[in-house]
This record gives structure tokens, sequence and C-alpha cells, in this order.
DNA sequence: GGGGCTACTTACACAAAGGAAAGCGGTTAC
DNA sequence: GTAACCGCTTTCCTTTGTGTAAGTAGCCCC
């Protein structure tokens, strides 16, 4: 029930700051659209409307807000052609590769994970 | 800026399977409180108010919500012992245990990622 | 000069997540 | 009997995330 008040948990410092990043990783990726338009993104780069038109569903209010906080984290970059009318692309900067094993493992456990359930849920009934 | 309609992506469909994977995942283990809870109870089983101490700053209704959660998820066990008063035990399941390498990533793409954008803070100022 | 396109921004609204405080049913301690 | 503890539940409120609709600045076309 409780160990020993003087007896240090296992790795108990270890542990929280190992969780204290995981938050912060996951108040990164975090939200309905950010790893969609990542992914998106990676395959090619896009402008504003042939985005939204991608994600369907998506307002422009939440993409506008979304593309700024993927750029603020270096996902993507802005690029401003200054064609007639100013063409806008985004593109998925080479840093957003470094989530590919982050979303590997995300998929892999959250697709045994539904699997798992499912099950549990037939033997239930 | 866009590949054309015929040629298809280089793996759209497996990309969308896996991404409704990973967003499974992100919504199981999402949350202020889930991942710390199973952390908590892995390091020991625990009671209710043991739990309330540790985690400073959860209010009992969302633990108990929490608590339910996380056992739905097959994370948690609740134990009733029959003492007087009974004694409830909130015990890490072996399942709780297949998070390990998810939190571990997690974990390690966060800590990068905090020291990337402190060093560009630094270089931008 | 009216309408349309692009890449947004602004104002408003709603639902879900989370917190504060109180209560509750059962028990033990005094 | 009354006070306290345990494991919650209930009520109310605030914050956060997301959506809808409309507007805007700049340019083009006719």
């Amino acid at each position: 029930m409780r160990t020993t008040i003087n007896e240090p948990l296992p790795d108990k410092e270890e542990c929280t700051s190992s969780l204290k990043n995981a938050l912060d990783a996951l108040s990164v990726i975090n939200g309905r659209w950010k790893l969609a338009l990542i992914l998106c993104l990676m395959q090619s780069s896009k402008r504003f409307s042939e985005i939204q038109h991608e994600m369907t569903g998506i307002s422009s209010r939440i993409l506008a807000k979304e593309l700024k906080d993927l750029e603020l984290n270096d996902f993507i970059k802005r690029h401003v052609y200054p064609t007639t009318p100013v063409t806008i692309i985004y593109e998925a900067t080479g840093y957003s590769r470094s989530l590919k094993s982050l979303i590997g493992e995300l998929s892999a456990w959250g697709g045994q994970h539904r699997e798992k359930i499912k099950e549990s849920i037939r033997n239930q009934s």
C-alpha cells in the first residue's frame, strides 16, 4: 500500500521528470488537427486553401491558428512567394520527421489497444 | 504544391489509418492526470486517499472519474477488501506496462523538444 | 465599380474538461 | 451524540478547445 517514508521509491525522481517531458510532448501534438496537418504537409507542401480542402471539416480560423502553432514549434515553414496574388506555401520541415518514431509508437499502441478493447467487449457480452 | 491526381500519394491510406490509431492512443492517455496516475500506481498500489494525497492538486471528483476511466481501459484494477471499514486498493495491471515504450518515446521526444525550443529562443533574442 | 479570389482575422457561441465546495452513507473513536 | 475518516457523488462554475459566420486587405477581371 505504501512504501515506508524513508525508503525512496525505485526511481521516483526519474519518473516525475520523465512524466513532465511526456506531458510536454503531448501538449505539443495534442488537439484534433495537429498530427493530421503534419502528416498532410509531410506528404507534400501545400497552400492554405489546398490544406483546407484536404482536411475536410477544419475551419479557416482553426487552420490559421494550428498552422501558426506548428510553425512556432518548428514543424512547418511558411513560404511567401511574391506572385500576384501572393502565393503562400506551407512546408513540413525536417524537424517534423523527428516525430516519426513517436507517431509510430502511438499508432502501434493505439492499434493493438483497439483490438484489445473490442476483444474484451466481445467476451463481456 | 500538389501531386497529380492520378498518382497515388506514397502511402496515403496507410498514413490515415496510422493517424486514426495514433489519435485513438492519444485520446486514451490524454488529460492532465492519466499518465501521472498510471505511473503513480505502477510504483505501488494505493488507496483513494493515498493517491489523492500524492497527486497534490487533484480533486476527488476528477480522481474518481479518472480511476473509473483507467479501469475501463484496463490499466488499473480496483480491489475491495471486506475489512471494517472496507478497504479499496487500486493496482496497476500488467497491461499498463504496455505503455512503457510509448511513455519512453513521449518522454524522450518531449525532453529534446524542450531543449530545442529553449535553444531557438536564445538564438532569436 | 461590382464581383471574385486568397489568406486570413474578428466576434460570437457552444461543449467538454477540469476545479471548488458541499454532501452522503457507513464506520470507528471519544 | 458528535466528531472524524473513507470513498466517493453532486452541484456549480471557469477555462479551454473548437465551430460558424461574417468581415477585411489586396489584387484581378470585366
